[in-house]
DNA sequence: TAACTATTGTTGCATTTGCAACATTTTACA
DNA sequence: TGTAAAATGTTGCAAATGCAACAATAGTTA
């Protein structure tokens, strides 16, 4: 997992929060934690826990954009959150580090030698954030409810020779993230074991091509 | 537009792309540029042109993943290259900078009291990015046809009290960036005048609500 | 452990959409 | 400027999908 404070020293951590002028705060489980946040730029840490980004359009359909956990980032940085329709619910207590955008290149800051690797930290995580986006979109504009899930079960596969993996999310969830209704979803899935593409046992599946 | 050497000098910048061991190359008008890139994480900024990132899927349908001109930056960064179903385009005559990812913290650029605005107009790149990948999720995980095109709308509109303006890209490509087919898409926008929702000329497109 | 909640599975049906196959108009460029 | 290429518009039809309304499990928590 890349970490925004990897290969970093406690010591130089602490001194990084310091500089940087963070603030941690602690919420319950299922607490909109948006509506506390000023919305100006900032940069949110999670510290532990897990919280997900929820889109609700004009319809109220609710789409999960992100779900995050220990290490990972969000805020103005990543997406526009300057508009009513999305929530972030943290889905069990969880803690949170907020930093000013501005605030990442102040003066004092940049005197610490180890600046350098929290900048690089920081352009990594956006980075693998924006290939996380552009890997939903390549599924997200699949034509069929078929290649989207094969394209999923590719990409959960990866390169591995067994063809075998364990879904890290729930049939539902896999639904919202697809954005297929999850009823014919389930019935797609049917189909590719009836056509003998992939093989099932509750939420660990099996390419067989 | 953000742009990688934003605030910066032209002796500074020039001082920056020597440190940098940057090396930029020019390519004819409709030419694959990535396959003659070594896939390596590198940075590509367009000097000038305009490129289109297109996704080939196991069918065989394309789809524009990203159209991006001067100023822009592409390569590791923003996307897993290492996938040979993605080509780089050339719409135009197109000159590219290459640099390579590790050469962003070296030894020696890090002494240049002019690196801090380097990093942060790339970091606020990769974020303008992210932001649009995001914002395209949203229009794709819409159910409709219909949504994804109000959606979209409302977008180019945003705050503009004469809910009117001129779309940026043709109809075609509007398809392929909402993932709809094109002939059902003209349908739902008749659908949409029909109702009186939009009011069109050319590309000239008037919200009505 | 009982009770509740969330997840998964199933199916009929109406609607939306993709696809194919055109005609027409606009744009690019030799 | 003439011609080829690209963009736009239209329509019938088959297929895919969303939606609704369930039943059956699995998982969670008082």
């Amino acid at each position: 997992m890349t970490n925004l404070f990897a290969n970093l020293s406690d010591k130089e951590i602490k001194k990084l929060m310091q500089v940087l002028k963070a603030n941690t705060f602690t919420y319950r489980k299922d607490v909109n934690i948006l509506s506390n946040v000023n919305k100006d730029d900032f940069i949110a840490i999670i510290d532990s826990g897990n919280i997900q980004l929820i889109y609700s359009d004009y319809n109220g359909n609710k789409t999960i954009i992100e779900d995050l956990s220990t290490g990972e980032i969000f805020g103005s940085l990543t997406y526009s959150l300057n508009n009513d329709e999305l929530s972030c619910i943290t889905k069990e207590e969880t803690q949170i580090t907020y930093i000013e955008y501005n605030q990442i290149t102040n003066d004092e800051i940049i005197k610490n030698d180890f600046y350098i690797i929290f900048v690089k930290n920081l352009i990594k995580l956006l980075s693998d954030q924006l290939n996380r986006s552009n890997q939903r979109i390549e599924l997200l504009t699949q034509r069929t409810t078929r290649d989207k899930l094969l394209g999923y079960f590719r990409n959960q596969v990866g390169s591995k020779s067994n063809k075998s993996f364990t879904m890290p999310i729930t049939y539902t969830e896999l639904a919202s993230y697809l954005s297929v209704d999850r009823s014919s979803m389930t019935r797609e899935i049917t189909y590719l074991k009836e056509d003998g593409l992939i093989k099932t046992n509750g939420r660990k599946i099996t390419l067989l091509y």
